[in-house]
DNA sequence: TCGGTTACCGAAATCGGTTTCAGAGAGGAA
DNA sequence: TTCCTCTCTGAAACCGATTTCGGTAACCGA
């Protein structure tokens, strides 16, 4: 930069000036800084920015795993909304580990960042609080209420729910179970609670109701025990498309046919659902939106004085594919 | 940094000495320097280490799409090699946009990275020269020779394509057609070449020969163009998984039935290749293993006192499922 | 006793920007 | 003419670390 001004004649404080179009600059000096800046090639020391200004161009997005093919186009859609503000962002995956989640926090705090969005449930509210200390927005994933510095997106899993129950009681279905995701997980739990008072509104009592994880094989052995109790189902729900399509793959080997013996229902939509066999009808849950509107709520919010947190909404509704067909 | 200097009785020199461990230090003084520093619960400012340093600790990935499944593992393998050693990851979709893939170059530049690796074979090796330039090391896919600064990996295709030939070979299969990635992207080419010549080998010459894109629909079309030729194939081969069963789903609708019909193989053996119906018979490229090789590859190259470029290796197998089966 | 190491520490320069402050010149109003 | 305001610019402080350079004290061998 000291070259650049050398080279045109100015000061480095008027360079600066003109690169962030910060002050009165007149035109012929402008003109003649910009033309050296182009000859040189020159662009600015992010970190160099970074420290003199005290505040880092950059967004903290976590998330529990990234081969979770519900990620991939959520970071998306958060990214290419901080890239469009001139944003960067820095993805981390706790990879469901509490140790490797505190260094993330640590990581996070150290770079500075202005806020982060944390896409997993699976992570403690509590672990943020240093985050929030630092003056750091935050935004959760149906975590209510917002606070002074934290935003929450809930996300309407109701909607899609009871559009599905209402599908499905449409088909004359009277025996339901559910393949929930882990207990530990608050999203997996608000899930798993709508579709049994959901079902139980209907009168059809959902049985079994069993835990699982989110890794695709667990969907497999949750239909192990499904198919072992005496009275089968006719439909699972099940508590993401993964489990969904492990499940039905289990059934498919058991000699079980899906819609005509049991019907399936997933939750996300995830780019697969539709090229399963028989393609899944799933509650669609909009990943790239759910994307973009974190990272809106976490510039909006930090744009306030008073950096008062809100709450946002995103909805969900069903898509009926083949998986899904009229009681046996 | 200056308040823990100040608390503990020391130069801010000395808190830095002991952080960093990079001199001699008194014992006494160390313990006391890192008391204070527990209870401050102080950390440094990145920003300002990296100005300081001038090295930053950071590293580019840069790939297409990350919603193109290929790549989730690769950028775990990569990342999780990244941060064991310290190092950060700057990660960068391209999306198949030139303009794009501009400004990324930029940023990598800005962001003074010390290394970028390249999976995305859509990006010219051109557009790198500023990188080495400003002495940024370099490593790409499957783009020979190696030179100073840049490393290459290469993906040995040619075994798990030999392997599947012999496979299809093996269940007597005589007509095949091939549906290869796109025109100009340099592996998808490779591959279609090695496809085409170990077929001829074989002495089953492919028609036809389809180039399409790599979205899941674009394998959909290619079948539609083979199924309206007179003389239909026995055996698809696919340039991706993606391609695969988007192929399988449209022989599905046109009621031809995969492998008694038509057999068909993709190549990367997705995560989702296993869940196909039939499961899908694929060529795996390892993929997590491929994004920790490329990050050795970077880190290597750069401890060299002439960071000189190597070629790494790494292999491709064939993984028989239930998509191919006998001839018709 | 004296010169030479070795172990340890602090002052100050430095990285590359941003920002405050003060000042110069031009133009307008009184 | 004088005083003010407005526009534009540069000098210098500053962000928070690292690192060089030099200095002190202790120890060792001769």
């Amino acid at each position: 930069m000291k070259q650049v001004a050398k080279r045109a004649g100015v000061s480095p404080a008027t360079v600066s000036r003109v690169l962030n179009k910060t002050h009165y600059i007149a035109e012929e000096t402008e003109r003649r800084v910009l033309e050296v800046v182009g000859q040189m090639k020159y662009f600015k020391n992010v970190h160099a920015r970074r420290l003199s200004t005290g505040q880092s161009d950059l967004f903290g997005l976590v998330i529990s795993e990234i081969t979770n093919p519900f990620f991939p186009e959520l970071i998306r859609g958060f990214q290419s909304c901080a890239w469009d503000r001139g944003f960067d962002v820095l993805l981390c995956n706790t990879q469901y580990d509490p140790e490797r989640a505190k260094t993330i926090m640590r990581k996070l705090l150290e770079s500075d960042v202005r806020g982060v969005a944390i896409m997993t449930s699976s992570l403690p509210k509590s672990m943020t609080s240093e985050l929030v200390a630092a003056g750091i927005g935050v935004v959760f994933c149906n975590l209510l209420p917002p606070e002074k510095l934290v935003s929450t997106i809930t996300i309407d899993y109701q909607r899609g729910i009871s559009q599905s129950i209402e599908h499905i009681v449409g088909l004359g279905h009277r025996r339901a179970a559910v393949i929930a995701g882990p207990e530990d997980n608050r999203t997996a739990v608000t899930i798993k609670e709508f579709l049994v008072t959901g079902l139980k509104d209907h009168g059809l009592l959902p049985f079994p109701v069993i835990s699982s994880s989110y890794q695709i094989d667990s969907g497999a052995s949750a239909v192990r025990a499904i198919l072992s109790a005496q009275e089968k189902p006719t439909v699972i729900f099940c508590g993401s498309d993964l489990i969904a399509m492990g499940a039905m793959s289990t059934l498919k080997h058991a000699g079980i046919e899906v819609p005509e013996d049991i019907s399936v229902i997933g939750i996300d939509d995830i780019s697969f659902a539709f090229l399963a066999r028989p393609p899944l009808t799933t509650i669609r849950v909009p990943r790239e939106h759910l994307g973009a509107v974190a990272f809106e709520a976490l510039d909006k919010m930090l744009k306030l004085k008073r950096r008062k947190g809100a709450d946002h909404y995103v909805e969900t509704e069903l898509v009926v594919r083949e998986s899904t067909g009229p009681a046996r």
